[in-house]
Formats: C-alpha cells, structure tokens, sequence
DNA sequence: ACATTATGAATGAACG
DNA sequence: CGTTCATTCATAATGT
C-alpha cells in the first residue's frame, strides 16, 4: 500500500476529528485514542462512522488510482471540462472522484467491443486484457470494464420495449396546452437529423415537452 | 488514440440515419406558413419562438422513437450525450435539450403516492399505470415517473444524513448540497476487516492494489 | 443578466 | 442477470 499517504488523511477538509493514529484503515480505528478518549467504548456516532468510511474509501480509491496513473502514466484524457481527479498531496484535499468515468477513447473501444462481441460478456481473462489496453487511455481497472459491460447488456436489452410511447408522449400535448402555435415550416432537414437528445432509460423511452 | 481497432464507424449508425425529413412524422406537421410570413423574415414573438422550439424538440424526440422503434436492434448513440444540440434554421438558434417538468397536478399526485407507498419503488407495471394515469395532467412517460421516483427516494434519504456537520466549525459550511454525500456503500466489513478494496466481484479476483 | 438552487436524467457500482 | 442505489451532470427555476 501506499502507506506514506496515510498523513493526508488527517488533514481532509472533510473531517480531521478522528484520527487514529493507527494503521491505514486495516485495523483497530475504532478503539484507542479516538475522539472519545482514552478507554472510552467504540462509540461513534452514526455520522463519524459514516464519516470515516467515507475516507476510507476515498483513500482506497485515491490508492487505487494513483497505482492506476503510474501505470498508465503518459495517456491524458480530455478530462472533459471538468474537473478531473485531481488530488493534492500536499494540499490536502481529498478531491478524489469516487467514480470511474470513462474517457472518450474508452468509450469508444468499449462500444466497440461490445458491438463486435455481441454483448457477450468478456469475462474474465478478456477483461485483464480490454483493462490493461484502456489503461493506456486513462485510469481504468478490471472493475470497471466489468462493471460497464455489465450495465451496457442490461440497459441495451432493457431499451427494447418502446412500443407506445413515441405516439402519444409529445405529440397531442403540445398543442394543447399552448395555443398560439402554428407550426411553422422547418426548412431543414437538419432539425430532424442533427440531434441525438433523448435516452431510454431503463423503464422506457422518451421525453417530452410540457 | 484507438490505434488499430479497425474502422467500424461504418458500423455507428447512430445518428446518421433518419434524416429524411419527411416521411412519417415529418409531413404534415411543419406545414404552412407560420408566423413568418411569406418570405419575411422571423418576426415570431418570444412566446412563439419558445413554442417552436419546444415542438420541434418534440418532433425531434419523436422521430427518434419512431426510428428506434422501428429498428429495435442497434445499439445507439455512443456519445456521452453532451452534444450541443443546436440547430438553428433561419438564423433562429435553438438550444433545446429539454426536460420534464412536472405540472402541479401531477407532483401533487406523485407526492402523495410517495408518501403512501413508503417510498417503495412503484417498478414497472405501477410505473405504466401512474404515467398513464398522470398523462391526463400533461405530457408524461413511465421514464419520467421513474426518475421521479428514484430521485424522490434518494434525495429523501440523504436529507435524513444530515445531523453531524454543524457540530464542529461553525460557519465552517460545506457546500451546501453534496457535501455530507453517502458513501458509495462499502460493506463495512469488508473494508474494515481487509486492507484490500473490494474489486472486481467474482469475475476476477485480481486486484490493482498492491 | 448572472449566480444559485432545485431537480430531471445519465450512469458507475452493488445487491440478491 | 435484472434491479436498485449512489453519484454526477445538466438545466429549469428562482433569487439577487
């Protein structure tokens, strides 16, 4: 582990309360010198505890990512506008982004794969492999390549039952609620073509206007 | 860089299909001559301009429906659906990516069904029934309710996570709405009993962490 | 008008 | 696997 981290934890902005000056999080932070003193019982409240899970977890991933960048270290995603996960040792700032986003590269291989493979499921040895190639792209890990194809089967197949929807959901209500609309011609053709808006969701398809 | 994966855009369809501007939903509805007279140019006033947005964003989404259901078989948009969406047409830009809003009437009857149902999760087959019952009241899909509901439960809890964070620095506010977030639930116990971050589910048991 | 907040929607992760 | 939870993104609403 990348135990010589341990120092930023104390210094989150989140919460520096406790601060159990043990282990990373694989031990005892519960008992011992914990905001409750000295042999006092395990008792944290609901809201430290969930506090302290909160920063295991972010170091977890913090962790996990920092291995991921050194190994995948020249590849620079777009890091779409955002901001990225950015994390400074020194600042202390846990600005770890707790979920993988994937970049436009990895999405684009991804979507590939899952065309050519037929939604089969890479399983596996498949994974390590689709996983070490992103990894070139981007922070990724077997996990996630799991874990999206996983929900691109499920939300594909579940996208497969729009039958009604497109006939009644824009349609009647939009002229009827406002009234002095004509239509008017749409010159283009592009009005129809250029835009990709709406996703079916899992349950169904469709959005409207009001 | 997707190095040698091939050249399947050929393959992604998604968006370059039905640009037919015609045909089934594209006939008769863009007819006339609107508000601009013949010629002229857009004099519409804010209020019909923001209508013909709205249809044509209707009649956008419906297109796509239509398309998609007509086509249930390919895999769709593999853009991370942040797409300006702006098509202007006639010098008229429209920036549309609308979304629902729920009318009085049917908040009011969501709310209530909320309330009463305990939170549960209406799924599926209530879903139908509730969107359809609520379509009486304005525009509305099963997706709609879905989210609704999903959102409504979610934020819910999450309000009932607020009982620490004054305690310490007062004026010390965090921002005001993500702050005090759930974890991304980690079993406890796996994380507090196991230096390891839990991975990959049962498809691999590999980590990246050393 | 622009800044902020509320909330609909998209999606990574996890559960049973 | 299908469903559900949690988190994030984008935008309608609202405030200043």
């Amino acid at each position: 582990m990348v135990d010589a981290k341990g120092q930023d934890m104390e210094a989150s902005p989140l919460q520096q309360s406790y601060r159990n000056g043990s282990g990373v999080y694989g031990e005892n932070y519960l008992n011992g010198s914990g905001i409750y003193g000295l042999g006092a019982e395990p008792v944290m409240t609901e809201a430290q505890i969930e506090q302290l899970k909160k920063q295991i977890v972010a170091y977890t991933i913090l962790s996990e990512q920092l291995v991921e960048m050194y190994r995948a270290a020249s590849v620079q995603a777009p890091l779409r506008y955002h901001d990225p996960l950015l994390f400074s040792s020194a600042g202390l700032k846990f600005t770890t982004r707790q979920r993988w986003t994937p970049t436009q590269e990895q999405l684009q291989v991804l979507e590939k794969i899952f065309e050519k493979g037929r939604s089969t499921t890479p399983s596996r040895d498949e994974i390590k492999v689709i996983a070490t190639e992103l990894s070139r792209h981007g922070a990724i890990t077997e996990a996630n390549v799991y874990h999206w194809f996983q929900n691109k089967k499920a939300r594909t197949k579940r996208k497969k039952s729009n039958l009604d929807k497109a006939t009644r959901a824009p349609g009647n209500k939009i002229s009827s609620e406002n009234s002095s609309a004509v239509l008017p011609t749409i010159p283009e053709d592009d009005v129809l073509s250029s835009s990709t808006p709406p996703m079916i969701p899992e349950e169904d398809g469709s959005n409207n206007i009001s």
